[in-house]
DNA sequence: ATCGGTGCCGAACATTAGTTTGCGATGCGG
DNA sequence: CCGCATCGCAAACTAATGTTCGGCACCGAT
């Protein structure tokens, strides 16, 4: 495969709606989808363009099949169709803020890694995040260190979901289950052998709700 | 939508054409793809029984669009394509064999849950399963009640490994960490606070990898 | 200026693929 | 046996979609 080059931008253009068409409508778009969505006027420019495309390995066309077309990752394998990656934003550990909550540094988050996760979740959830867990902390929720949790961004939290809960006066970061009782909120490990804690309503603030826990093994 | 039926033989074996070519090709079929792999004499025949599945809220269809089926799961939601379903074909629990891994029972499986997974792991590891965890005997490998396992099959494990264990003596499964030390096997809980078990090698059979661990949020 | 390559355009063409139609076989209750 | 619904079949129709063709404009090299 010829190395890589960097797109014109047209054809960067065309790229990006063949995700975001993939994300959106889970199947490939068509030249004609392409064309409408880039305001191009011929179909056969978007042949052209897409024929140099997979020249140079960027995506990958099956002749003579309608939506035939394959995004290629860096590595010239096909990307799995409205692949759900998500960002690693920071990580979680006991008495440290979160990076990506303190409202400087997420400037620089290019450098942190990009996980894969059940596209299932994307469709259901929309915009995620993920944290990485430092240290045996959250144990007491089943999440070890170095597990991945990806995050669904939220203010709000129905009673018994897993949230990231931000206790203000103690500066920290938790993974809990989450149940209002009055003004109090009561923070619910997972693991059933553990006790409560419990703090004030004023006192939680509630980050995002977590959807999923990676672990690598 | 209408309750869910059972699939007259045909329909049965069109959704599972469409779930494995969906597999394969990464794209949904056409309805002639659907007529060849299903050996039907007939794209109308296709077409008739989709619209019924359609109607009984299997699958969706996007009308006078190439490739326009999406799978529908339990809640009606798309299903991604190319997205890596396993099957749960049983599940593990402390004291209990685990069906499908005693020689019969495998037929019935029909009557099992479909997950999804993260995509990149069907690529890795190819062929998964997947077992859902009763009761919290496996809360000390940071697996709880109701989170589902997703196996590769293996008779093999290097140490360090998550593997599912099978106690011949006890007729017992369980998940550990693996480790070899000369004819004993030591069984390591995920948490590190817990003791490992040791057990005589011959009395060990590995039946597969963990590679992950899907909770309900 | 001339030529060849690139990028684009519009239109036509050919194939693929969704949909419809009419008919036959089968099974079931009356 | 009749009427009716279900299921399947083949063929035709139409819309969607991939592909090709001739031409134009721009640009750098000759």
């Amino acid at each position: 495969m010829p190395p890589k080059k960097n797109l014109r931008p047209r054809q960067q253009q065309i790229l990006d709606f063949i995700g975001q068409f993939l994300d959106d409508n889970g199947i490939p778009p068509t030249v004609r989808d392409i064309q409408r969505g880039c305001d191009i006027s011929s179909t056969s420019v978007v042949d052209y363009n897409l024929r140099l495309m997979e020249r140079d390995g960027y995506l990958k066309r099956r002749s003579e099949v309608a939506r035939g077309i394959e995004l290629l990752d860096e590595t010239g394998l096909p990307v799995a169709n409205g692949a759900a990656r998500v960002q690693i934003v920071g990580s979680i550990a006991a008495g440290e803020p979160i990076p990506a909550f303190s409202s400087e540094g997420v400037g620089s988050a290019a450098e942190f890694d990009i996980v894969e996760v059940r596209p299932d979740l994307k469709k259901r959830h929309g915009t995620l995040y993920a944290l990485s867990v430092k240290g045996t902390s959250m144990i007491d929720a089943l999440i070890d260190d170095g597990d991945v949790v990806v995050i669904k961004p939220t203010n709000t939290a129905r009673n018994g979901e897993m949230v990231v809960a931000w206790l203000k006066e103690e500066e920290e970061a938790t993974l809990k289950k989450f149940f209002r009782e009055g003004d109090q909120v009561r923070l619910q490990p997972a693991n059933s052998t553990m006790d409560p804690i419990y703090v004030s309503a004023d006192n939680v603030e509630v980050k995002g709700r977590v959807v999923e826990v990676l672990r690598q093994f």
